[in-house]
RNA sequence: CGCGGGGUGGAGCAGUGGUAGCUCGUCGGGCUCAUAACCCGAAGGUCGUCGGUUCGAAUCCGUCCCCCGCAACCA
């Protein structure tokens, strides 16, 4: 059984393409900043994710490209382990469905699904592309033709598949739910889920036949294992499953599995069912986030209306963009986002509020104390301002933690903003300048110390989200985090948060700005 | 009547019975340590519609209108 001590979470795998967008991106990266922040608590933390590389669409897109399909998405998976590694994402395990040990995996788990008698023969009968060789569902038909292929006459097809026997779980998934609300979070999305629950359940397909790209069916060698069986599966082969059961034992069940809000019926029906099927343990959490759209559509690469993270990082560096998007859009249902209100997010909260305040605590103990900060004083009479920024600092922690525990992740950084705010609104009440021109050295100190304490819990706050920020801010501070690029090996947040941890002679090094001002690109004449 | 979500000041959101709040933007003032940054104040909303319950509703009930998703691998 799982201990409190760990936490495992996963992304949805990545449905293979040349490159990633942004917001494919925006998936990896919120789940970044939840594994991140467990580590900041002291967990440890296991994180996966990955690509799904056996479509349907591979085979015939290989073929177009003159290669071989394995060739074809190892350079892929190529491009977006890299976008990946750029944007930080601290993963553990970059998970391909081709791995050799995801293939055991699904076998393994197709056979017990054999062996507790769910799967049975059964015909599947859909409408075929001969363009993509593959089944289209009523939605993805556009004018009665396949939009890849709008000049081929689509097939009314009928094949022999296996299924999975879902309806035998209908009581069981009741049962789960009436039990463990919880497990597919948020609750609108859950709602969801059981609207479908009380349709009623329906077996599902989870083989092909006459393919040559995917697992092979056991028991069946002219079938593939159809999608379920292996994309699902990673989540199993990823904390160890069948080959490593310690590991096993140790990270299963995962605490967390972060996907997008079109893949709930998936994870939070077949998937329990799945699981109950061979005899494993459920995880603990379903997290659906919501969409980011641009100009409120959905972005998809036909409406071309997608934003480049190149582009992106140009203008806010890889950082800037990891904190923008968990910023503008609640992790937890769609929002708009516009390139403007992205800049302007950007020059308040990370350039104006949060980077300047960095700025000038350490720029005036630099100027005023040849960067030297004393020990904090305890709270004493004259300096009841003192007292309400520490009170500040701490119910901003308390409300962070909060909403990182509910992935709410805009709520924890609104939280970190309000402290910023706090401290901005110190350094004007107590104004260390005139402070220092009327000579009041202790007490312009004990500012300075205060607004240089304040920097540095917000630095391990916003650390899952800018960990390559934080850690140029604890520098500047003179107080290098205690835990490594990956945020582990740190003694947990309620110590790291802690008001006058740090100790005597503080020494702060040079003030440099943490987030450029940015602004939007010239109006392309084109 | 398919299911789910949503309609609150210019923008994005909070607010589930008791004088409508927050962030951004706008306008005015202050400060000068700082990335023309920071701080304070102001303007701006008949809370989608119509009706009902109530001493009192954005908040409960009903009607209608509008927007967004939804069964297969497009986050």
């Amino acid at each position: 059984m799982a201990d409190a001590d760990r936490f495992y979470l996963t992304t949805a795998i990545f449905y293979p393409a040349p490159a990633p967008p942004l917001h494919s991106l925006f998936e990896s990266i919120g789940a970044d900043a939840v594994a991140r922040y467990q580590r900041l608590l002291g967990k440890e933390t296991r994180f996966l994710t990955g690509m799904d590389e056996h479509s349907a669409q591979v085979e015939p897109l290989a073929v177009q490209h003159g290669k071989e399909p394995k060739a074809l998405v190892d350079a892929w998976a190529e491009v977006w382990r890299a976008a990946f590694d750029r944007f930080d994402i601290s993963y553990d395990r970059f998970i391909r469905t081709t791995d050799p040990d995801h293939v055991r995996a699904s076998i393994e788990m197709v056979t017990r699904a054999q062996a507790a008698g769910d799967i049975y023969k059964g015909t599947y009968a859909g409408w075929y592309c001969p363009g993509d060789n593959e089944f289209k569902t009523d939605s993805q038909i556009v004018d009665g033709h396949c939009p890849d292929h709008p000049t081929l006459e689509l097939q009314w097809l009928e094949e022999e598949n296996y299924f999975f026997a879902l309806s035998r779980y209908q009581g069981a998934l009741e049962e789960l739910y009436a039990t463990n609300p919880g497990f597919c979070e948020p609750e609108h999305f859950r709602n969801e889920v059981l609207g479908w629950l009380k349709e009623g359940l329906r077996d599902f397909s989870v083989s092909r036949a006459g393919g040559s790209w995917g697992i092979p069916f056991p028991g069946d060698p002219q079938h593939r294992i159809y999608v379920w069986f292996d994309a699902l599966t990673n989540y199993l082969t990823g904390a160890g499953f069948p080959d490593a059961p310690a590991m096993f034992e140790r990270f299963w069940p995962a605490d967390l599995h972060v996907i997008g809000k079109n893949i709930t019926r998936f994870h939070c029906l077949y998937w329990p069912a799945m699981l109950m099927s061979a005899g494993l343990p459920l995880p603990r959490q379903v997290f659906a986030h919501g969409f980011m759209l641009l100009r409120g559509e959905k972005m998809s690469k036909t409406r071309g209306n997608v934003l480049d993270p190149d582009l992106a990082v140009e203008l806010f560096g890889v950082d800037g963009v990891r904190y923008l998007v968990l910023r503008e859009i609640p992790f937890d249902r769609d929002s708009d986002v516009t390139l403007e209100g992205l800049v302007r997010r950007y020059n308040a909260d990370l350039a104006n509020d949060l980077g300047n305040l960095v700025n000038r605590t350490v720029s005036m103990a630099n100027r005023y104390l040849s960067g030297t900060l004393p020990t904090l004083a305890g709270a004493d009479a004259e300096a009841e301002a003192d007292a309400e920024l520490r009170a500040a600092a701490a119910e901003a922690v308390a409300a962070y933690q909060a909403a990182m525990e509910r992935k709410h992740l805009d709520e924890a950084l609104m939280a970190l903003m309000g402290l910023v705010r706090a401290g901005n609104g110190y350094a004007e009440s107590q104004a260390p300048w005139a402070l220092s021109k009327a000579g009041a050295t202790e007490r312009l100190a004990q500012v300075l110390a205060a607004m240089a304490e304040t920097c540095r819990i917000l630095g391990h706050l916003v650390a899952p989200f800018t960990p390559t920020t934080a850690r140029a801010l604890h520098e500047q501070l003179g107080v290098p985090a205690p835990y490594d690029e990956r945020g582990a090996g740190g003694p947990g947040l309620a110590q790291l948060a802690a008001w006058g941890a740090i100790g005597t002679g503080w020494q702060v090094g040079q003030a440099t700005p943490l987030f450029p001002r940015t602004e939007l690109p010239a109006e392309d004449p084109s």
